[in-house]
DNA sequence: ATGTTTGCTTTGACCTCG
DNA sequence: CCGAGGTCAAAGCAAACA
């Protein structure tokens, strides 16, 4: 089990080395860094077997123990494991209680940075090491670890409660020094070692950032950038081959889908139980062991991370801390940003270190955030249990005080669940001024709201339904979906998360990014061969993009200010649309390329193009499938909709060109997400000054969707995807003129001064 | 320069409520 | 039961301390 490294070291030229020679068959992973972390951990591939060297300088001490059972190095050393509990597989490493992003090329070469102040003999590095067979985390301590020191402060509290929980001081009295870990390829595809094979495909490209407050240097990322595909691609080739070879078949998390309802249909009807020891063991849970205690219902996972899930919340299966986590990060307006690429593997060990991603998951496994209460209905649901409490108690202690006494609320008479709200105001975060949008009257609202910085702006900014499209959708969506949906609609809510799920079915290779990459499959060669792989440039973009898309556009469940609920009039949906132009506004401003711009030219395209932004936009609300409007309040068929507006005709070609968009692309947002930046910068408006300079801007946003196209769908598909939606980009052009010549007709008296100003009516 | 303490933030297992 | 929210001690961090 334990062996020293063949190969000494190469620890001590802590400079920024790089990958030397590509071999399959030895490959090299410089942990370049600072004074601190020197060590050379290596992937060395043999038949069948994976084997982990750690080749550090003379005073490094790298326990690395063993795997699964903690003991047998051999069984599934991919879970090699610091101490006792299994160090996740993250990309950070700890040093000196500071963490810092451990950057990393493919997996393959990476340094560690670590902050400038805090310099202390303790560092843990955590990271993924991948070669032919498989892959996993491994943890290196550097140095030893002082023994009293982690075991005092573990000390206090935990350990009498919970079952065990073994510090890093337990890894001291292990064999320290190099040691290589050589698993067998089979252990790794049992089905409880997808996890190891997921992560293969996993780290993609490198990223750099400078960790804060490091002034270190970094290791010259093109250099690595043009080294690592290939690694990347010669590993990834013979680890299929192996997998073929085996005849594994691709256990992965995916399996689980099925899974979780038909029954434990599983292998594992024996073991229930074993089932859990099983996944104990590379279930670090530094915390209270507890987890799965009852072996009870037919557990269901959390999709999100894996850990056992009591049932849905938020509208997807999830555990308890998802589900907590969810709650208290996905209305949050800023979430610290991935370090890495945004494509962090979240299973019940990894999910605390990227809370980005995590909370990614959560959406993409179908969470809502609409379904967290507002701060009303917090407010109110908490003063109700206050109320009962207090009644209980008075009554315990009072003994008798008679019957019940139901009566308690004092509340308002409808409260109804939809709660569509409409006046109030509410309360929200703080006292801020409530500014109604109504309120600003300067002329220059526009350019004011591209001028100011404060964070106000997003108070300005009744929160609504995102729905508002264009022009209330075109002229509907806005404002309808309000009215229509407080008017009582089927509320045709609660359908089965289909969309995450569903897509799959239809084209194998559409797999979302995430779980392409964190699945190994047959196909993962293929696909390797036909779709491109994006920089990572290109995928920090599309990472920063999606979350500025967020960041803007999307809703809180506050209601919306002042619309007046029915008789949607010409004036009222283009003041609903107000507010998704502040959004878009918003939006705009979150892009540096939009920042850089002149005023005069921001307001140029903004104006030349907000109709069409918004029409893009909607498609993202519409569901082909059903003919409906997706809003926060409820579904509300389009029908409805184009007869409440008396817009027919518009309607009817806007759901129609959503219809074909939407055939398309899915339910891919990000591509919505990349038109919407393209035709932000659209060089030929009126009013925009630098065309060369917008236009420029617009190739590079149409070469990225180019990519994304090819990346995620292959190079086949990408060829006509993107003509097609081209051309769906032309026929923007032409709804977006005819309902700007609707607008026309718009009376100036009652419209707000931000859509006065964008429509250049005074 | 290092090891300790202290103080603040996040997590997550449990719990209350309707 | 389910699934919202709330709770509170443990775990993590980072800065103040010694
Ligand atoms: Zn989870
Ligand atoms: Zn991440």
């Amino acid at each position: 089990m334990f062996k020293m490294p063949e190969e000494p070291d190469l620890g001590l030229e802590s400079t920024r080395t790089v990958q030397q020679q590509i071999d399959t068959n030895e490959l090299t992973i410089p942990i370049v860094s600072n004074d601190l972390l020197t060590a050379s951990p290596s992937v060395k591939t043999e038949e069948n077997t994976l084997t982990y060297t750690i080749c550090t300088d003379s005073s490094t001490e790298v326990p690395v123990v063993s795997p699964s059972s903690g003991q047998n190095v051999t069984e599934s050393a991919a879970y090699a494991i610091s101490g006792k509990s299994i160090v996740p597989v993250m990309n950070m490493a700890s040093v000196g209680g500071a963490t810092v992003p451990v950057i990393q090329a493919q997996g393959f070469p990476m340094s560690v940075a670590t902050s400038g102040s805090q310099t202390t003999n303790q560092a843990t590095v955590s990271m993924m090491i991948q070669g032919v067979g498989g892959s996993g985390p491994l943890t290196l301590i550097y140095p030893a670890l002082m023994a009293e020191n982690s075991s005092a402060s573990s000390t206090n509290k935990t350990s009498a409660s919970t079952s065990m929980v073994m510090s890093q001081a337990d890894a001291m009295s292990l064999p320290s020094g190099l040691i290589t870990v050589t698993p067998q390829t089979e252990s790794m595809v049992l089905p409880s070692g997808g996890d190891i094979l997921s992560g293969l495909m996993n780290q993609e490209s490198l990223e750099l950032k400078h960790a804060p407050g490091t002034q270190k240097e970094m290791i010259d990322i093109s250099e690595l950038a043009a080294v690592t595909p290939s690694i990347h691609n010669a590993i990834t080739s013979q680890i299929i081959m192996q997998i073929k070879n085996e005849g594994v078949a691709q256990a992965n998390e995916q399996t689980e889908e099925k899974a979780n309802n038909s029954d434990g249909n599983v292998r594992s009807p024996t073991t229930t139980t074993g089932d859990e020891s099983e996944e104990g063991m590379y279930m670090p849970k530094l915390k209270r062991i507890k987890t799965s205690t009852s072996l009870s219902k037919e557990d269901k996972i959390c999709r999100v991370c894996g850990d056992r899930a009591l049932g849905c919340n938020f509208d997807a299966i999830s555990c308890e801390s998802c589900k907590a986590f969810f709650r208290r990060n996905a209305l949050k307006d800023k979430q610290p940003r991935c370090l890495f690429d945004s494509n962090c593997k979240i299973d019940v060990n990894t999910r605390r270190f990227c809370p980005f991603c995590r909370l990614q998951k959560c959406f993409a496994v179908g969470m809502k955030k609409e379904l967290i209460l507002g701060e009303v209905e917090k407010k109110k649901r908490n003063e109700k249990v206050r109320m009962n409490r207090e009644k209980r108690s008075s009554k315990s202690t009072v003994i008798s005080e008679s019957p019940s006494t139901p009566v308690i609320d004092t509340q308002a008479p409808v409260v109804s669940s939809g709660t569509p709200t409409s006046p109030t105001i509410d309360t929200s975060p703080s006292p801020q001024q409530q500014q109604p949008v109504s309120t600003v009257t300067s002329h220059e609202v526009l350019l004011h709201s591209l001028t100011s910085q404060s964070p106000k702006q997003e108070s300005i900014l009744p929160s609504v339904q995102s729905s508002s499209g264009i022009l209330g959708m075109g002229l509907t969506l806005g404002g309808m979906s309000f009215a229509v949906a407080g008017s009582s609609l089927p509320q045709t809510n609660s359908l089965p998360s289909i969309p995450v799920t569903a897509p799959d079915v239809t084209n194998l290779l559409s797999l979302s990014k995430f779980a392409q990459k964190n699945e190994i499959s047959a196909t993962a060669q293929l696909d390797t061969l036909l779709m491109r792989h994006l920089t990572t440039e290109e995928n920090n973009m599309l990472q920063e993009l999606m979350q500025v898309y967020d960041l803007s556009f999307t809703v809180d469940l506050e209601p919306l200010i002042h619309i007046k609920h029915l008789d949607p009039s010409l004036n009222q949906l283009v003041n609903q649309s107000s507010i998704t132009v502040l959004r878009l506004i918003k939006f705009a401003k979150r892009l540096e390329e939009f920042i850089r711009l002149t005023q005069q030219c921001q307001i140029g395209i903004l104006k030349g193009t907000w109709i069409h932004i918004l029409l893009l936009r909607s498609v993202s609300l519409y569901d082909s499938e059903r003919d409906v409007w997706v809003t926060p309040k409820g579904d509300i068929p389009t029908e409805i909709l184009k007869n409440a507006t008396g817009f027919v005709k518009l309607h009817d070609d806007h759901v129609r060109y959503c219809k074909n968009i939407k055939a398309i692309i899915r339910d891919d947002l990000m591509i919505v997400v990349i038109l919407l930046v393209i035709v932000l910068f659209s060089p030929e408006g009126p009013n925009v000054i630098n065309r060369d300079l917008v236009s420029n801007i617009q190739d590079k946003y149409l070469i990225l969707l180019k990519h994304y196209l090819e990346s995620k769908y292959t190079y086949m598909r990408a060829a006509e995807m993107y003509p097609a939606l081209m051309s769906k980009l032309k026929e923007l052009k032409e709804l977006a003129e005819i309902h700007g010549k609707y607008l026309l007709d718009v009376n100036p008296s009652e419209i707000e001064p931000i859509m006065l100003e964008i429509l250049d009516l005074k």
